[in-house]
DNA sequence: GCCAACGTTGGC
DNA sequence: GCCAACGTTGGC
């Protein structure tokens, strides 16, 4: 049996869909459609109902972990592949085989302080986290048990610090 | 707006 | 199979 995941990491232009977005869509829940990297689709592939998401904003100012979602449908062919006026359109992709899969994911909370990029950095828990890695590009990401420790951790920080002079800055 | 890093495409 | 060219990502 191989070893089950439970924690991913979901990138998302908040001008696209931001996690305000996920809050107030129907049911809280979205199709996590448009990937478009193989590496990334796998990953998409191997995630089952119940695990739980990391949801950043990239490209935004500044680039955040914002919150947390779960996985509450396991892949399943995602329709704009197929559909020629959408921007993530794929002709060679054919309905027989579809080659780009999506989940669908829930809304979860949203940290009442985004923890930013610049922070994740100085965690020295956090060095091996694809998403610091020098280039990565990666949209859909394992993240490892420790890691989401400490990401929650930094979360639960910057919410209890809020209104206190007493808990030193960092 | 810049540009480094990355993934894909296609000529050869 | 190689690799240059190209388009995209995403931090800064």
């Amino acid at each position: 049996m191989t070893e089950r995941r439970r924690y991913w990491l979901l990138k998302s232009e908040p001008e696209a869909f931001s996690i305000h977005d996920l809050a107030r869509a129907p049911k809280q829940t979205t199709a996590w459609d448009g990937v478009r990297n193989y590496q990334a689709r796998n990953f998409l592939r191997a995630m089952q109902i119940g695990d739980q998401v990391l949801f950043y904003h990239s490209n935004a100012d500044p680039p955040s972990v914002v919150g947390v979602a779960e996985v509450v449908k396991a892949a399943y062919p995602d329709a704009t592949q197929f559909d020629r006026g959408d921007a993530h359109y794929d002709p060679s992709s054919h309905p027989d085989q579809p080659r780009w899969d999506m989940v669908d994911v829930r809304f979860v909370r949203q940290f009442t302080v985004p923890v930013p990029l610049d922070l994740l950095r100085k965690q020295v828990g956090l060095k091996r986290m694809e998403l610091l890695r020098k280039g990565s590009r990666l949209s859909v990401q394992p993240v490892r048990q420790e890691e989401w420790k400490e990401i929650i951790r930094l979360a639960r920080r910057r919410t209890s610090r809020r209104g206190s002079e007493r808990i030193p800055q960092q």
